[in-house]
DNA sequence: GGAAATTTTGACCAGTTGGAAAAATGTTAG
DNA sequence: CTAACATTTTTCCAACTGGTCAAAATTTCC
């Protein structure tokens, strides 16, 4: 239901303070690290590893949550659970590397020479996708946002960056030819980012507010036929429509 | 720049589990609690614990804060906050409720009797000022909300609910009048919150991405540009805009 | 000034947390 | 079967956590 392997990027070098005793000898028999090819059940036990852990960093943050917790919802020990990922840490960076990447797949698709609101559109529905299919992810990216993402600051200044700066000229060029309102392209990405992430952050609000009535996966079809609406009828290159106040 | 003191709003009868030991003495000598009509002196430290509080549990949640990093932030002694506050909970409820209040005040001040565009332009603005004056604020309740607002579920599902409903029967009207584009009045209130919360919730990517040359207080400025327009003109009663692919 | 009340501090505690060590238990290839 | 390896469990620990308590320092009030 959210698997998915992904392609973890690492952070070189970290080097985070040290505190610990633990340092020198890591190549001791404990953990499997140590150059081997990685057997498959290693890696299916790692994967149940981050399911667990995705669930909980999802809900309570990365201070929030304890190896224990992972490790009940893992079905497996402490100790057993510290054999495949030798610290809390390195499960949290894991699904932070994994997650990055999925999250800004729809915004890497965003095709300059199709029509803009059709790209646009498809923009909007994949984000609202991925925020029906993997709220945890959402979550997790924004529990490491409210924190001011002390992990991932390089990451969304450079490559995020890069990226929008990107998107956001192709809008540029969009909004020169006439073919898509002339607004800030930031803030519009942004805005996008925000009201689709929104149903996965804010679900439980959302849920609530809907009434126990309204709030089977519906809520989706309606929210992204709103939105539709909105960004197409807001986006649509014209002077002006109402002036009153 | 950010102070501004707000009134609190008790929840008289939430009633939590109590699990730990201390329960009956609650008249002794230490907590200044009792009846008293409690000084000058004592709001102000109050006041500077849960200013304090703001800053640690809007960027680590509940369970990531600890008393102490509070304590160190309002400059005083672990036990001297706890002679003011009896636990860690007491705290964080009371700035959940004094936020509640605060946060929907825009809402309820949303006026039937205006006009609806002046109307949706002036919340808009009001919650961007909101997410700018008080990002600490917005920062908690949203941990709290991917938290799954374990604290504060009634007060959503019913006073929030309430409020929301009775506002999305203004909107409808005002459809119905064809003063304002027929869509869904909830994902409409849903969209306002998500993008100028996003400003708050968000801030650190906001930064990243506009880059170190804009990100003054101007974003903002720009933001309620951007969303000015994309709200005027998507909810603007008109039938059709564009009909590609 | 001094007794009473309030506020602050220092020492302490039991439970939790991240993690280490090593022994115990598989698993597998020769 | 058994040596080499991989996995799991048991035991343990030091630091941190929320919180207590009595004594000390300070303020308040007569």
């Amino acid at each position: 239901m959210s698997g998915k392997k992904l392609k973890a990027v690492e952070h070189p070098p970290v080097s985070a303070r040290r505190q610990h005793k633990a340092d020198a000898k890591a190549a001791a028999t404990h953990p499997p690290s140590r150059q081997r090819p990685l057997t498959r059940i290693q890696k299916e036990k790692q994967d149940i590893i981050l399911e667990a852990a995705l669930d909980v960093f999802s809900m309570h943050g990365f201070r929030g949550s304890t190896i224990d917790q992972i490790a009940e919802v893992a079905g497996m020990s402490k100790p057993n659970l510290l054999y495949y990922f030798p610290r809390k840490e390195e499960i949290h960076r894991r699904l932070i590397a994994a997650l990055l990447d999925t999250w800004l797949a729809p915004l890497r698709d965003f095709d300059e020479n199709g029509d803009p609101f059709t790209e646009i559109r498809s923009y909007i529905r994949r984000k609202l996708e991925m925020a029906r299919d993997f709220p945890r992810e959402s979550r997790l990216f924004a529990n490491e946002m409210l924190q001011g993402a002390p992990r991932i600051t390089e990451m969304i200044e450079i490559d995020l960056k890069a990226l929008v700066d990107e998107k956001a000229k192709i809008l540029l060029t969009w909004m020169d030819q006439g073919r898509l309102a002339r607004t800030d392209p930031y803030h519009l990405i942004f805005s996008i980012w925000a009201t689709t992430q929104h149903y996965a952050d804010f679900d439980v609000q959302v849920r609530a507010v809907l009434g126990k009535g309204r709030n089977g996966e519906g809520r989706f079809e309606d929210a992204a036929r709103y939105l539709e609406q909105l960004f197409m009828h807001g986006l649509s290159p014209k002077p002006r429509v109402n002036g009153s106040a």
